[in-house]
DNA sequence: AAATATATGTTGGAAATCCAACGTGAGAGG
DNA sequence: CCTCTCACGTTGGATTTCCAACATATATTT
């Protein structure tokens, strides 16, 4: 347990509170411990809707899948990220996606209520986490702005580049690597998996990026005749 | 202005207050009155993100235009909804999207610092509003969620029906009104007006659902065989 | 290293979308 | 009543996606 206090002061959820704060938080917010291997749920949709997750770590993914079986990415989750505030605390029963890891992983459970209802005297940092939850929210609800934006546009030549684009931007720098593999990303574009591979494909030979497995660089475009 | 208030205990973000605690609370907010006529925008694209809207009558829509002009619209605004707020409590500098008034409208705009920063003390119903406000976020995420859900879907017929059975089922009737017309349906969807209005005619004719306007009524699938 | 599994790239025909253009009908205003 | 406007429906051909199948490359295991 000790070895993730360096994830839980830099997740959002924590922050502004010391180490001390946090285990004590913990206590107070009966957290739970848990092991999950590579592609078993944490949660599976229609499970209760009641406990938040952290990611300590491994990796994980908020998926959907549609009568068909058709698998979309809602979002992708690393070391510090939370999941599942969004369904507790909007008073959802059941929850309407699953969370899957896509490796062997460890997380920790904590109960939502708790966070919620706890009389504020009970612990001084009721309140921060109260507005850390709040803001973690507010940049969840940017990332669902970016991703219907990504998959607004019509070609899927233009989903990956402007997801593509926005990651460079993100990560300061030309040079970057996504958190997922190919068939993750264009199930979170919305697109197939090989037209994806063959929109790469096509990117490359022009010279317009280069990539090999999760890294990219993108390259400045060639101006021609003006 | 006291014409409005029904619409404000109404509102999420003033649930559990009464009208006095509300009028109080539009005072330390600084809450400003604005008309916005049909077609004009409430906030443009790139505007300073720290103010957070209501809108009180008419209606307004949460839009993204792309690179090439194609409207994406996000959300769709009716009395009593509020916008902006994940932008400012994400501490974005600059809006990412705009909102259009699709009537003539008024609402009313509050500084979102005021909101996060101002003393508890100074305010009785500070810290309900902060928790209404989370409340409002967590329901906004789960509104993302089901459009990325139709979105997901392959084909325009799959995205149109997963929303209005999703319509239907929310609104507790197999027969509703959407709260907005074909082009704006359409853009919600992430399809082409046209293409819709042909997979409509096509639903129609085969008497899985009736419609007129913005009114449906979705029909029991005749079971053949058997 | 060999064998296996998994990830990624490539291809071609069927299906769906995209787009522009046009037809129709309801409502607004003169 | 007429005209104008605007929302909605319809159509056809160019473009793109979809899907299954296969080829290649990379990682993992034995």
């Amino acid at each position: 347990m000790e070895r993730y206090f360096p994830v839980l002061t830099r997740c959002a959820l924590f922050q502004g509170m010391g180490q001390e704060d946090i285990k004590a938080m913990l206590g107070c917010l009966g957290a739970r411990f848990a092991s999950v291997s590579k592609g078993a749920p944490v949660f599976l949709e229609g499970d209760p809707a009641q406990l938040v997750g952290i990611v300590l770590s491994g990796g994980a993914q908020v998926v959907q899948e549609d009568y068909y079986g058709n698998r979309s990415v809602l979002s992708i989750l690393q070391p510090g990220d939370s999941f599942g505030e969004a369904f507790s605390c909007a008073g959802l029963e059941e929850l309407p996606v699953s969370v899957i890891a896509v490796q062997d992983s460890q997380v920790l459970l904590l109960d939502c209520r708790r966070i919620l209802t706890m009389c504020s005297h009970t612990c001084h940092f009721h309140s921060l986490l109260i507005e850390n939850i709040l803001q973690g929210l507010a940049r969840k609800n940017l990332a669902f702005t970016q991703k219907v934006r990504y998959m607004s546009q019509k070609t899927t030549r233009d989903k990956l580049m402007t997801y593509l684009l926005d990651q460079a931007k993100q990560q300061g720098s030309a040079e970057f690597v996504i958190p997922c593999d190919r068939q993750t990303l264009a199930d979170y574009l919305g697109v197939e998996r090989s037209a994806m591979s063959a929109e790469l494909g096509k990117l490359k030979r022009s010279g317009r990026l280069d990539t090999k497995g999760s890294w990219f660089r993108l390259n400045p475009v060639e101006q021609h005749g003006l």
